[in-house]
DNA sequence: GCTTGCCTTCACACTGATGTGAACGTTCGA
DNA sequence: TCGAACGTTCACATCAGTGTGAAGGCAAGC
């Protein structure tokens, strides 16, 4: 599929599938005339993308995480390729938004109890 | 307090501090010389702030829900203030980092299952 | 009083994510 | 065959968050 099709078909525009695939987040094949050509997984990839995006993560951790994301129960990356280094990036990665949910968790927590609060009383 | 004493509590330089001001997540006093003056509770608020950043939260949110984090169990705005829209707006903003939530933890799942999976046979 | 260190504002600069448009090649249907 | 719709790259612009430095006022100790 083309650039325009897969636009179309997650909403996303094509400056910034373009802009993804200067991040190293999305490998697009080439045709001959240059164009890019996106297999069926790219949708989901991009809408995978998005989410992260939109919950605060940046390109870097997208990237860093986003090989072992595939599938909902695929394993795609082998283990031989998986360094006990890697494992342990990844691991802090996991670290890393378990604190961001944690925060998130804590502060709607504490929005939620304030409309219980009030919310009675109006 | 003064912004150095405050930055240093806080380990947060004192051009963020202003640009916080700037952005209208602060208020401080100020003295008859110019000078802001910090009370005990930003302190804690610089901290609130810096969590919400680094979770992803931009300072347009922050602004919005800051007046309602205040402590732990201390209700500092009156429900009086709190208008049906206002309370809907809130609302919103707890639905949308609850969103947030959950879309950081399917991934946390994704990765802490490939970890398990891959890990064992390493 | 003078030095040192704090404070002030102003401003320029960078990065990341994104919008927008120019200039130009390709594909396809009427 | 020609125009519309699509693709390409390049580049400039914006906003948020942040770094950094200049130019100058205030404060506190020696």
């Amino acid at each position: 599929m083309k650039i325009g099709e897969l636009s179309r078909r997650t909403g996303v525009p094509t400056r910034l599938l373009r802009y993804y695939e200067e991040q190293d987040l999305l490998h697009p094949e080439r045709g001959g005339n240059g164009y890019r050509a996106y297999g069926e997984a790219a949708v989901r990839d991009v809408q995978q993308i998005r989410g992260l995006l939109d919950s605060g993560l940046t390109t870097e951790m997208i990237r860093a995480i986003l090989p072992y994301l595939s599938g909902p129960d695929e394993i795609l990356l082998p283990a031989e390729h998986l360094t006990p280094e890697t494992a342990a990036l990844l691991q802090s990665h996991i670290d890393r938004i378990q604190s961001r949910i944690d925060c998130l968790a804590r502060n709607r927590d504490r929005l939620t109890a304030y409309l219980a609060a009030v919310r009675p009383g109006t």
